[in-house]
DNA sequence: GCCCAAAGTTAGCCATGGCTAACTCCGGGT
DNA sequence: ACCCGGAGTTAGCCATGGCTAACTTTGGGC
């Protein structure tokens, strides 16, 4: 298998890898604002079981991308780009989520394996796992 | 969502982080020993596309922690350990890759999906993936 | 209105996994 | 025999995403 494709899978899958915390920060952000209506660091300091100063630096790094906005002791807000994210990410993790229940694992896995599984997943299989949702096994 | 199952799951996809690399090496080495008798470095630097520099980094991360041995200018073998890990991943990405077939997404995606999704699926959604490629879709 | 705890910030550290640049080693062809 | 190019090594750099420790800000309860 050596050298089979080999340059644009691990270079597609290190570029991932980049935006996984991206998506799953912008993702918990959205969730808090929907929730409680802002969202302030500690919110994603008890989501991520990370410390203040980690969130501190993650946000920072978003705020350079794009995603979020932020002023000194004010709660995290979404841009345009960052909700967009945040909604597309959140309707995949819900469809692999979904997807690996009907599956048959149970509920706990689904969530544990989802998390990871989420970021990986193409459009097209998206797509492959969507149909089985809305119009059963394949056959 | 934020804060329900927050903790476990996350550090877990942090822990799971840390060993993917290493599973891609040890499973590599195993493709190029098998096909060629032996693993070189220079394998590695083409079956990754990244620098000499790297690789040998790599594996001396991999040397540190049990999973392959090394001399200067000789090839990568691997332990007992790390022949254990390799199997164990390449098993796992083979089922995952087939069962992204049968669902089915075209090759080239199998293939490109399956690198990534492989490091995050638990024993059970293996388990059930497993069970479809064995006896058929549920129900 | 003050004061304390919780929230946020900042500085500085670490490992991982990338890179370039400059070097050494080794073996095959002339 | 040598020498040259490919393989390997080493040093030093960078970003990401973790951490602790020490500090400041903010706001709610008394």
């Amino acid at each position: 298998m050596v050298a089979k494709l080999p340059i644009k899978i691990h270079q597609r899958t290190r570029s991932d890898h980049a935006s996984e915390v991206a998506e799953d920060y912008v993702e918990a952000i959205a969730d808090a604002i929907e929730q409680r209506g802002v969202c302030r660091a500690v919110d994603l300091v008890k989501h991520f079981a990370v410390t203040h100063a980690t969130v501190n630096n993650t946000i920072k790094r978003l705020e350079r991308d794009g995603l979020v906005t932020t002023a000194p002791y004010q709660p995290v807000e979404l841009t345009s780009a960052g909700r967009r994210l945040a909604s597309q990410s959140r309707r995949r993790h819900e469809v692999v989520e979904a997807f690996l229940k009907k599956l048959g694992v149970s509920d706990q896995t689904a969530a544990v394996d989802s998390e990871g599984i989420e970021h990986h997943v193409s459009k097209e299989t998206l797509a492959a796992m969507k149909r089985v949702l809305d119009r059963g096994w394949p056959q």
